[in-house]
DNA sequence: ACGGTCTAGTTATACGTAAAACCTGACGTA
DNA sequence: TACGTCAGGTTTTACGTATAACTAGACCGT
């Protein structure tokens, strides 16, 4: 019973190689001493970590939870460990908790949203994917998208159908393609009806952001909205708050819609009519695409759909 | 210019062995050549990796989310790595992801919320630090707790001080040390003040789990509740839309209070009074204590304080 | 002049694994 | 009998690092 007898059963490439007899003989004294390989001199023979990195802009976030969540479920079921990129603020040439680490990685799994990180950590040539990016990708990297522009369209069409053309676009102040395109897809829906007319209001990601900015938009003069467009549920919150300091109700006087539909959207009252993202989903099909790459193979492409789900914050608008 | 005064330039363990002249040219061709020690070949050679497990109970929580961030950026700052162990629904004997990689981890700092995990982990005999764990630890091991106790005392003496006298404890349903020291205190804090009454309704950690809870307990004869204390800011909505449901008003006619202090508590209308926790501070602390255990040192001890926010969910029982 | 000390290096080794290369005895075949 | 084949092992090597052990001069005091 030789180490190598030992390596090659624990290893499963023992078939023809080894005797049924001492394959069990090693697997018995294994778990008699409770024996794990070591994974620091198995990673130096083999060149290979299995571990991947998840860029994500900030973990504080619902979705972002589900992402690293899917993709840990499936990189877990291939051997293979997800170490996550820390919140962007901790990010600077300065300290940079991957310095080193980097040569430690097999592959990037990257969110567009944090483009900023990943020209930090794009230094070195791995294996990447990214979640949402540019299908006509700048960074020749394979991509993972969910079908917002579909997402887009159908709360559109909802709104629209329900006869409002006045519209608040509150919208990510972050420069990614997801939201350009949701703003791209949004104004060109709303221009093929004659007589719409579309606000948009910048803002960060945050409730106080969106409430500030809904507020400045609807003291704008001009036609009030009846109907807003939040590019996320936690902006719709901050909307909510704008509209009941101005005495306007959801959705009898405005109707409001989000994206992502985390469990906030059902705790505001009404309860929040939203584009559900699948976002375990989408880190799980993000995850089989790198490991696709990383084994040479080409990874599945299609888009993920996305779900309009109705609840009570649309309705038509008020006839006056 | 040997292997080896690379290597003692690099480690920055040179100083009296090798001239400055030879560091910097040592240094310099690192940079020319973008040299990077290999990760696996120095874990091997030194027997630890510089990374910890980090072991929440999901990370889909604003709260974990951000016991992450704090303890992960503590751990940068001390050129160690953080690993998370997956939310629990992928836990189990059959498809434990650490099975092999925790041979491969110098220590575990562990939430007292994912005790079931902790079992599954606590094979082998690593340094481990739990978050709000028994302060008499059966495990044995150091702790780092929040003053939970504190904060549910000034909650408690915040609705007294109102009037209130009718209370309803809408309990997380998880077996730990956190939650039960909430609801001792609660009911002891209580019973100090003749006449009070408490009604406890356990629920899991959802919004819909809360509101089905709250509207059991509502539907209950006997004095009803003028105060829902919850065991957190999720739960709190849950019961806010169980009060909608039961045509009664926060804070008209009942107040709520939770604990946590994430974007939903403001999200909520009224805003929900709760005992903000800092959560990153929470992890950073947990972070020191478990690099100083590693280091042989003994950790500081101390709770980390916690704060009542008051904000509009509270008011004085309406006089019926 | 010569042993001793100090400086600035180099050489050698071990860490635990995977896998290639090598060995050995049993068996089948001509 | 002689020889090839094969199953079932074992020995050996390389991975890249940290560090202990060693070495070669330079310098110094006596």
């Amino acid at each position: 019973m030789s180490q190598a007898a030992v390596s090659l059963v624990l290893g499963d490439k023992w078939r023809g190689r080894v005797s049924e007899t001492t394959a069990e003989r090693v697997r018995e004294a294994a778990r008699r001493l409770d024996y794990r390989p070591n994974l620091a001199a198995r990673n130096l023979r083999l060149g290979r970590t299995r571990t991947v990195l998840l860029v994500v802009p900030a973990l504080t976030t619902e979705f972002f939870a589900g992402v690293y969540t899917g993709a840990a479920r499936v990189a877990a079921d291939h051997g293979f460990g997800v170490v996550l990129y820390p919140s962007p603020e901790g990010i600077g040439p300065a300290r940079d908790p991957f310095a080193s680490a980097r040569a430690a990685l097999d592959g990037v799994l990257a969110s567009s949203m944090a483009a900023d990180a990943l020209t930090a950590i794009r230094g070195d040539q791995l294996p990447l994917v990214m979640l949402d990016s540019d299908p006509h990708g700048s960074l020749g990297a394979a991509t993972v998208n969910l079908d917002i522009a579909d997402g887009t369209r159908q709360v559109a069409d909802h709104l629209l159908a329900l006869g409002h053309r006045h519209f608040l676009h509150v919208a990510a102040d972050i420069p990614s393609w997801t939201f350009d395109v949701r703003a791209r897809e949004l104004a060109t829906r709303l221009r093929a009806v004659p007589g719409t007319t579309l606000r948009t209001a910048g803002t960060p990601m945050t409730i106080e952001g969106a409430l500030a900015a809904a507020e400045t938009a609807l003291d704008t003069p001009g036609p009030r909205p009846t109907a807003v467009v939040c590019d996320d549920d936690k902006l719709a919150a901050g909307v909510y708050k704008a509209l009941r300091r101005r005495g306007l109700r959801v959705p009898d006087d405005v109707s409001v819609t989000g994206v992502d539909d985390i469990a906030l959207a059902t705790a505001l009252d009404p309860e929040l009519t939203t584009i559900r993202l699948d976002a375990e989903r989408f880190g799980e099909h993000g995850m089989h695409a790198l490991l696709a790459v990383l084994d040479g193979r080409t990874p599945d492409q299609g888009d993920i759909p996305v779900e309009l789900v109705v609840r009570g914050s649309t309705a038509a608008p008020s006839p006056f």
